[in-house]
DNA sequence: CTTTGGGCCTGGACGC
DNA sequence: TGCGTCCAGGCCCAAA
């Protein structure tokens, strides 16, 4: 499901097929998904000219002349494309909302866990919605350097993982890269974040720009022709390090598996973390 | 204020 | 084949 990458991903698939396009209907399919849609979604929308594809974290944002759609894919959330000649199939089980163009274009959104959401909020006001204005920086932005993240994790006693978990702390690194990140840092993910100071800290905020953009690179060759999307991993997860890969040698391992047992699984906060205790500390 | 734990949903993988 | 259990990429909220 999708962290930033796929989100990122999917904006890229989007912005070609939907900038400049109007919305002609929108055909919600059910009253709601983590929250009800607003009641009036589709009459707001339609008849609305699409401005731009952007992302903030892990929500897209559909910006058009007077609203913007905030759209967030959840964990189970794929949005397919259908360019103008697709023929689009008649909908599926958990296809909850579909977006017609003027383009001719199809845009359906499909969300079996239904943890995704969709809200409208006047686009000059964006700023101050409630799901907008605690995020905190943008992993892949200049706001996101060394002594930010030091002094955003200073005093924090829980451990390092969760920290960088924390939308408020960065936002979009999820569970996957969380592992990732913090494993090409060097750092155990059992660290107290308020030790992740200095190098450390400077360290980890590579790592995570490298691991994020790294993925965005992959994924985005999954769409080479942007005729289709969706929120899954493209390929970046043949890269991974660590994660799901418990048991297993990490890259450039040169200790004896047999004895080391290799990276290992631990839960913290409910959530699988994979690490190498040997390369981190 | 920070931190933890439960809850929201369905589906797929696995063991018996 | 079926049934139960566990697990899954996110986030919010209540409670401590």
């Amino acid at each position: 499901m999708p962290e930033l990458p796929e989100v990122e991903t999917v904006r890229r698939g989007l912005a070609p097929v939907i900038e400049g396009a109007t919305f002609t209907r929108v055909h919600i399919r059910r009253p709601d998904l983590r929250k009800p849609f607003p009641h009036d979604m589709a009459k707001r929308l339609e008849g609305a000219r699409i401005i731009k594809a952007g992302r903030r974290s892990k929500y897209l944002l559909v910006e058009t002349e007077l609203d913007t759609l905030i759209w967030h894919l959840g964990m189970s959330g794929q949005v397919r494309i259908y360019v103008p000649g697709d023929a689009v199939p008649p909908p599926a089980k958990h296809d909850h909302v579909q977006f017609d163009l003027d383009s001719g274009a199809h845009i359906v959104f499909t969300d079996p866990r239904r943890f995704g959401l969709m809200d409208l909020c006047p686009t000059e006001e964006l700023a101050d919605h409630p799901l907008m204005k605690s995020i905190g920086p943008e992993p892949l932005g200049n706001a996101f350097s060394g002594p930010i993240l030091a002094a955003a994790l200073k005093g924090k006693s829980q451990s390092v993982k969760q920290a960088i978990m924390d939308a408020k702390v960065v936002c979009g690194v999820g569970n996957i890269y969380a592992s990732e990140s913090l494993f090409r840092a060097g750092i155990s993910p059992k660290r107290k974040a308020g030790t992740v100071q200095g190098v450390r800290a400077e360290k980890l905020v590579v790592a995570i720009k490298e691991v994020l953009s790294e993925a965005i690179q992959a994924g985005g060759s999954t769409l080479k022709d942007h005729r289709t999307t969706d929120g899954g991993l493209g390929y970046f997860q043949h890269n991974f390090a660590v994660y799901d890969r418990a048991g297993e040698a990490c890259p450039g391992c040169d200790c004896d598996i047999s004895k080391t047992k290799g990276i290992q699984r631990l839960e913290q906060g409910g959530r699988s973390t994979y690490y190498c205790p040997r390369k981190q500390r």
